[in-house]
DNA sequence: CATTTAATTAACTGAAAGGTTAGTTATATG
DNA sequence: CATATAACTAACCTTTCAGTTAATTAAATG
């Protein structure tokens, strides 16, 4: 019934001036580019906040090939969640810990959370928006949960050999350390914001990070050293 | 020029059945009753997420009489935030770890925080969405930064009673601590929802719960307590 | 008790937003 | 090279939503 009105030239078509187009089409590119688009406006806005039609924009892209791709905004939303925990469980796995001393392990550790969260802190919007919604993406995700077993295992073996070695105090659960070494940055630079308005300070300034990051080494090695009345 | 229909029976009339309306205005009341919804529709939805409609509707009154009262969405959330705050930090004051020894003021102080959170998971998301939005509105408020001199001050004054006496390392930074404090309790229970997928684990439940309390408790003291070889 | 003030409301508005439709065309393939 | 497939698009649709308008009326005030 209603007539629709001739195409205009396509936006992704990347022509180079007066010549023949180079590539007009490339799947692969496009999806790459909308889900880059997603991971900037979530991290930025939020799911509820972030709007599929800038996602769009900023891709390069038409809003229906999103939906032709990922189907929804929640189903976009769930692939850009994959996509970043596989980057930094990623990257974590590169770190040799089994190859240090357990103190050294540990403060590579350490180090490498509080870096990651530094130079990646649409991680950390990203998260907290999946917490808002209670996890409902990610719980449909196996993908996700597969990627974190080595993670506690390889904390795990660091500290028996630590205990075994009297470098550390033993009895330490992984996950509970893990989740103490990643609160210790990830809160702080999740909050930067509001603590530094109440607190009157720049907590994002280098020297002030730079301090936290101390601060917060001091803390797990301070924590996981033996009792001196042992 | 537009004709209005006549108004129907206000829905803030509390009048008994076939008798005469008891009260039919209260402006602190309906006040305080948009405040309360929109504290709880801001908590779980977050500020771009919550609906003006429905904290009217759920407060029992007319979106009108909102935005009569408060502006506008953005001052509402401010309006929020600021009793949410005023809230915490007016519990806190009551502490009185001036009249405890160093290692239980830190104690009481670390209890404190954990079971606030616990009995305020709105207080995390609130905060949380004002993150996302860099405090965009809190850094407007005089009135919340007020509140946390003494906070610091007397973090400050239990260190220093707990450096002087032998109880605790010397040289710590109040503000650190506190934020370290505050992160081992936040980031696990704002991010239950994630990290409970990921590590397939019921974060959450009492027991579990229990058990990150004594955690933080270990990890402060443990990191508090001074060197062996001092 | 007349008049002003402030509490309260129904209905409206314009814009934005998620999602769909009905195509067009580059490219891979038999 | 004819044809099927899939990449890609402009325009449209429907609902939702923040905010406004113009009025009504309970109470405070002189």
């Amino acid at each position: 019934m209603a007539v629709r009105a001739p195409r205009k030239p396509s936006l992704n078509s990347r022509s180079t001036r007066g010549g023949a187009a180079t590539r007009q089409r490339n799947a692969e590119r496009s999806r790459a580019a909308i889900l880059a688009a997603a991971t900037a406006q979530f991290a930025a806005n939020g799911l509820g906040g972030a709007r599929v039609d800038e996602i769009a924009r900023s891709a390069g892209v038409n809003k229906a090939l999103l939906y032709h791709y990922f189907g929804n905004k929640q189903a976009l939303f769930l692939a850009v969640l994959e996509a970043t925990y596989a980057q930094i469980r990623g990257a974590e796995a590169t770190l040799e810990l089994e190859a240090l001393s357990p103190s050294a392990a540990m403060e590579r550790l350490v180090d490498f959370t509080w870096n990651y969260f530094v130079q990646h802190p649409e991680f950390i919007t990203l998260v907290n928006s999946e917490n808002l919604h209670r996890a409902a993406h990610l719980k449909r995700s196996k993908r996700v949960r597969a990627l974190h077993h080595p993670l506690v295992e390889r904390i795990g073996e660091v500290l028996e050999r630590g205990a075994a070695c009297g470098e550390f105090r033993a009895g330490v659960d992984p996950v509970q350390l893990y989740i103490s070494i990643a609160s210790l940055g990830y809160f702080y630079l999740s909050n930067a914001h509001t603590l530094g308005a109440v607190f009157e300070r720049d907590l994002l300034s280098p020297r002030e990070r730079e301090a936290r990051r101390l601060h917060v080494q001091e803390v797990v090695h301070g924590y996981l050293r033996p009792d001196a009345s042992s």
